[in-house]
DNA sequence: GTCTATAGTTCGATAGAC
DNA sequence: GTCTATCGAACTATAGAC
């Protein structure tokens, strides 16, 4: 029997640099960048301690996707119980950063299965969560489709649009955004008239 | 000055197959597996043989890429002066591989400029097409969006469901679909009732 | 058109010193 | 907790023989 391969912890310092290191290098060159050596220099240290963290790459990826996943959890839950569940839903994806490391990490689940699986659950997770936000407050606002097709409808278009954007796409994306959210806004209460 | 590299002819057949092979890698391990002894062992042939038709792996990519794009521009204009444009609008992102290629390679424009640009140019064509096609045909559907706004919704929603699907998600994905397939069918003529 | 051979990189992962 | 050193493997791309 082997020795079991030693490990740092879950709050360690340097634990939190790497993934943040990793977090940028997926964003800005794509998961085919990440190398444990590249996060290493990125990160100021050796190539041997990604290894002392995390064991193998996949582990970092699913450290990663796990500690993202949370974050953002965190941060709906408080966000969906607030006035407008729908716009702050359909905000949510509207970061850039956000987007890109999304992509990536669906790119990098279609090839490898432990990524795959998890972030299926996580999508679920919220998906879930968002559904039971929307249910408590969709009842009354007199929408002809059910909550989890109107949650499928909003979740996708805003990612979808924030793609293309990102990709370097115009034709139609203006005047999409804008019919979506003065369709929210006649849903939900219209932001005080200035 | 140097000598021109030398470079295989277009209508190759192993230089087609070449494209097939990368095709499948892209699809069933991602843009990151694909190298050149990966394509040569897969076609049979030596890894030299791929930088004599491409060049660069950068090369190749646009050349998959254009090959694809092209095939599909074709497609969509038979499709698209059906007598249901919307409908097979919407049919056409259907495809898994095609959505999952379509992933890897906007995975790879984050970080590659000129796939980029390419893939950039290529989708504003297909949507310009569409475009013009929907605009002949909508104006007496009675919609209450411009036609780009349809557009845009159609193609996002399609794909965004195909990859969720993909992903391996089912809350709320079945419904949605059902949602929109009616919504399509009450817009064009429905099918013949059976 | 296809191959062999090879130069030069970069990578994952580990053992073991400090 | 971090490092040095290293093995073995994979990679891009090219030169040049056949």
């Amino acid at each position: 029997m082997a020795t079991p391969r030693r490990m740092g912890t879950e709050t360690s310092e340097t634990r939190v640099r790497l993934l943040d290191v990793t977090e940028r290098i997926m964003i800005d060159d794509g998961y085919a960048a990440v190398s444990s050596r590249r996060i290493a220099k990125d990160a100021g240290v050796t190539p041997a301690l990604v290894h002392y963290y995390f064991g193998t790459l996949d582990d970092l990826f699913l450290a990663l996707l796990r500690r993202r996943a949370e974050q953002q959890l965190a941060r709906q839950q408080r966000k969906l119980s607030a006035e407008r569940p729908l716009r702050s839903l359909w905000e949510a994806s509207k970061d850039r950063d956000g987007a890109r490391l999304l992509t990536e990490l669906m790119a990098l689940a279609n090839h490898r299965k432990v990524i795959q699986t998890e972030l299926a659950e996580y999508a679920e997770r919220f998906r879930a969560i968002q559904l039971k936000a929307l249910e408590d407050h969709v009842a009354d606002l007199g929408v002809d489709v059910p909550p989890v097709v109107l949650l499928v409808l909003i979740a996708g278009m805003s990612r979808s649009l924030v793609l293309e954007a990102s990709l370097g796409m115009t034709t139609g994306i203006a005047e999409t955004y804008e019919v979506i959210e003065r369709y929210l806004d006649q849903l939900e209460a219209a932001p005080p008239a200035g």
